[in-house]
DNA sequence: TCAAAAGTGTTCATCTTACACCCATGG
DNA sequence: CCATGGGTGTAAGATGAACACTTTTGA
């Protein structure tokens, strides 16, 4: 069956940046492509959105079937469309970049045939389409957000330690913070929750872990507080 | 003629959310439909994505079609995809904020039959469609990057008084602002350019001139210095 | 001479930054 | 006992907030 309209329409995709946060480095997921254009390269993972699908669940049906991802931070960033961005016609793609914790959502065999892997960020292959334009956009809007919105926990499992955290901004600004004044700052906000729990089975003394007290940062945000660092 | 595909595809639109500042206050560009839907409703000015057109372009040229605007400052809001949001079929929305100095671009006579008319922001008409979010989204985009990006020169002639600016700042961010600690900061930045010419024409002191240093701004940027405020 | 907005500095409080040592744990 | 990261306070400097009067101009 075919489907038949009065002018030329472009065609409509979502791609999604996937950022993974494990202990040492910031990565991404890519999938590598089995079908032309770009067969056997690297892309972000994505497709077209269906007819009446909203886009965000478009963009979060096409996580789950092409890497088995669920129930994670989603949120859109911005709309590609240059005419020229895809080989075979128009297609426009509304981009999203989503934040999982690596510790609570292990590196994952795609679901169907296409391989998926995690890309440390400095050292990512050519990617297909438009596709590295699309992770630039998403790197910078990860790196302002962070600043001034509490997405970072995101990236955290939801226990975690203060030296993770700090650790997490460090890599996310590409800049070193002092581990005091970082302390300081963060517990000062009385956004974090001590959990009486201890980190086990590290080999130095064990840190206390923390969570994120959403509840109350939801609250304090009604009253015109925003963020920091 | 006709355009046939395998798989059904929705249509795609650009909407623009135009503010305009006038002295006074902040106001949007509006334009009564005369088509159905919502035929005689208030609406954001916009319309269908050509084939093989960029979506940058695309708003450019509704915007100069519908409003007369040219060459002025754009940029994408976000995207809007709910498959309800218009009663014919799924028509995608890829919306664009604009922002103009009503000085410098007076209410246009739209170049069709369509009304066009400036609304104070809190005085808007119901609107068509999810254009009511759509320029929800558009004020607190407006609110949130003009406290660190300098987009709010945009809404100015290119010269203007210290009290025009800190007004505008007034009206943006919805709090007074004191005097003094504002003209200090502002022009500790550097960025503003004392032209040397003076306001005419009005009913009390006149006040200098200033224009902002764009130029100066870029290179400040690319080392590492944000905005402010 | 009145009204209306322009223009101008100082003080106090707050926040930011820089900085170094001991502690607990496992290997 | 050593290596590794956890955990802690203070002082100096920078930044932000509060605040009132004189000047200029046209009506």
């Amino acid at each position: 069956m075919t489907h038949t309209y009065q002018y030329p329409r472009a065609a409509l995709t979502v791609d999604c940046v996937v950022f993974g946060f494990d202990e040492g480095d910031l990565k991404v997921l890519l999938i590598q492509r089995d079908l032309e254009p770009f067969s056997g390269k690297w892309a972000l993972p994505g497709g077209f959105v269906h007819i009446k699908e909203s886009l965000e669940n478009a963009a979060r049906r096409e996580l789950a079937e092409e890497t088995g991802l669920k129930n994670i931070f989603l949120e859109q960033l911005y709309s590609f469309g240059a005419p020229e961005r895809d080989p075979r016609e128009h297609i426009v793609s509304v981009a999203y970049y989503a934040l999982v914790s690596l510790a609570e959502h292990r590196p994952q065999a795609a679901t169907d045939a296409r391989q998926a892997a995690w890309f440390n960020l400095d050292d990512t292959p050519d990617l297909a389409f438009d596709h590295e334009e699309i992770l630039a956009t998403a790197i910078a809007r990860l790196r302002g957000k962070v600043r001034y919105e509490p997405i970072g926990f995101e990236l955290l499992p939801s226990r975690f330690t203060l030296g993770q955290l700090q650790h997490l901004y460090q890599v996310v600004l590409e800049e070193k913070l002092d581990k005091r004044n970082f302390r300081k700052k963060i517990l000062g906000t009385g956004l974090l929750v001590d959990t009486g729990e201890i980190q086990q089975d590290v080999a130095h003394r064990a840190a206390r872990l923390y969570r994120f007290d959403e509840r109350k940062y939801q609250q304090l945000r009604k009253r015109g507080f925003s963020f920091w660092l």
